[in-house]
DNA sequence: TCTGGAAATGTATACGCTTGCAGTCACATT
DNA sequence: AATGTGACTGCAAGCGTATACATTTCCAGA
């Protein structure tokens, strides 16, 4: 019923194995060949079949884009610079959510699967203790990655380090010296982020020997909710903090609603600081370091796409990126006042 | 390289035909045969090229989900729901951005290519008028949209015109008189939701005799900044109005800014109510007509399903369904004030 | 005019699976 | 005992393309 290659060979008066050369741009076929195949496959709306072309060539032109949120802020933003360089190479893009880690409903589709569907993999930010990651490290196929895995794979993320270091020492800076941290959850099932984000907040607590104390920890799961009941228990202890770094501006949100709540005033009574730079940031006044969250996908994609077609002239070398980060300074963050 | 259904058949000592039909759970198959072919390919690793299931079959096991946008709250939301649901039926989930209309980047693809790819399109919420959009519409093939398209197809969608209807009355309610309108666009690039909504919008100020007034329509495109810009433009009129129906929250949290800014409070001097239920609508206390947005994926992936599944003696029976909302009444809301 | 080699084109098979059709076999029916 | 009935199973023909490999064409150079 619809058209084949043989159908626009016949048209064209040439086999099918030119009309694929010419359509495909491939060498060795008479530009005036070409030309006259591509108006023949034009005019008979001829569309080549993803399937056979599949089958025949064994490279399935599409990429699997694994993550574990669809539609929270950061992922849906990667996705989106993801899906813009996919899109532009022509490539399909599979998305597969493999669920709500911290509910432990991973469900990464096994290797040979993946290898059977896709000729690149991308992963947004899985933990690195996943235990069904590692098989898909393993494989020997494209990857690329954003957030942070230690070792064989290319790597795209900030330095969470870093950022959290500029982030506390923006709090050290304005005095205070009892500084909350809303983490996302315990130790155990944590993105390389989160770790790398303690770290750097922890280096900037011993460096100043600020207080230290586990009661200024506390866990936002990184949703506004979580950042809101975090920030409560953090304020209901009875030496509260009086700043408190967010590892994600949304957490930041609750522990500004949180303080509201409770009659005090975000950047006088208590200083709060995040990390993104969200688009509602800027409407509530937070302080935060703005990571570009789009731009990550758009690099990890490109960095695929580098793989993919890498030739033994052009041999393509391997290597993890760390992209900038900026501080911004809001209303959120102020002074040490004398008294809480 | 890989094993193929060869591999198992001479394994289980059958023929191919009949590895096929154990596998996929078709009947005319003796019991302790499916058992056995079931087991050799789990031991060997058998994974099913979908390539080649796909060219002989003509079935492609995958979706298009055409969307103007990825990233934007409401679109990765109901696309979280659609993945839900298509990744539980076993379906590839290809997402195709058609970019911005605002910018007249739409780019989407042309009819033939998609047929070849997919079993079923889901279009999300995109303007009747595209051009592009009638040739898909008309294509042999089960498809569902969510947000509303003139006949034709299943459509997914609250009632853009009740809710609208509630918003506003809610605002009249309160004793308002002159109320002011953030749209999305002007009506020529319009989704059927803006249409609806400003229908809506128009019967309330129709049935109660408010303010007419050109200057009291405002276009925010559906962002936070467009929403603040709108915002500001109103309240910069000779006569403001003293609340606004704004077409979604996000517009809504622009105007709480705007309103701010200007030394106002909101829900006090000017009322200011939207629709979404956003996530940070209530940290902003915005008043809102809630509305189910992944739920409105999930049924519409549901619907595709049916479609797809449908067998001679289980009929499909198309049909639109519309979503029930909620309205919300929170801070940004209150009793107009006897003098601005 | 002849020849070598590159460029252009064609031939034919493989890719791995699905499925219509035909064949086999056990068992119930005459 | 002959026949019919189903349930199972196998055979083999595709599905539409890619691509080694073979063949032809075209020219420059001798």
């Amino acid at each position: 019923m619809a058209i084949t290659i043989r159908d626009v060979a016949a048209a064209a008066g040439v086999s099918t194995a030119t009309v694929s050369r010419a359509l495909r741009g491939l060498p060795n076929v008479d530009e005036a060949t070409r030309d006259r195949v591509k108006a023949i496959a034009a005019e008979l709306d001829y569309v080549i079949s993803p399937s056979a072309s599949r089958l025949a060539s064994g490279r399935t032109g599409s990429i699997a884009v694994i993550t574990p949120y669809i539609s929270r802020w950061f992922f849906s933003e990667v996705i989106s610079g993801v899906e813009s360089i996919l899109q532009q190479a022509g490539l399909d893009m599979l998305l597969i959510n493999v669920g709500d880690y911290q509910n432990g409903h991973a469900r990464i589709p096994p290797t040979p699967r993946l290898k059977r569907r896709v000729d690149g993999i991308l992963i947004i930010a899985l933990p690195p203790q996943d235990p069904d990651l590692e098989p898909i490290l393993r494989l020997d196929m494209p990857k690329s990655m954003i957030g942070g895995v230690t070792g064989g794979i290319d790597c795209i993320a900030i330095d969470d380090f870093h950022a959290a270091r500029s982030a506390t020492e923006l709090l050290v800076e304005n005095g205070h010296r009892r500084i909350g941290l809303l983490a996302g959850g315990p130790a155990e099932a944590r993105f390389v982020a989160e770790t790398q984000r303690e770290r750097g907040f922890r280096s900037v607590v011993t460096a100043h020997g600020l207080d230290e104390d586990p009661m200024l920890e506390a866990f936002g799961r990184f949703t506004i909710d979580g950042g809101e009941r975090a920030m409560l228990a953090l304020l209901n202890q009875p030496e509260p903090p009086t700043a408190v770094f967010a590892m994600s501006d949304e957490m930041a949100f609750g522990a500004l609603q949180a303080i509201r709540s409770r009659g005090l005033e975000p950047g006088v009574d208590i200083s709060v600081i995040g990390i993104d730079n969200h688009p509602m940031s800027g409407y509530l006044s937070l302080s935060t370091v703005a990571q570009p969250v789009a731009q990550l996908g758009v690099i990890a994609a490109e960095h695929l796409l580098a793989q993919m077609f890498t030739t033994s002239d052009s041999p393509y070398s391997p290597g993890s990126v760390t992209v900038e980060t900026t501080l911004i300074e809001r209303g959120s963050t102020g002074p040490l006042r004398d008294r809480l």
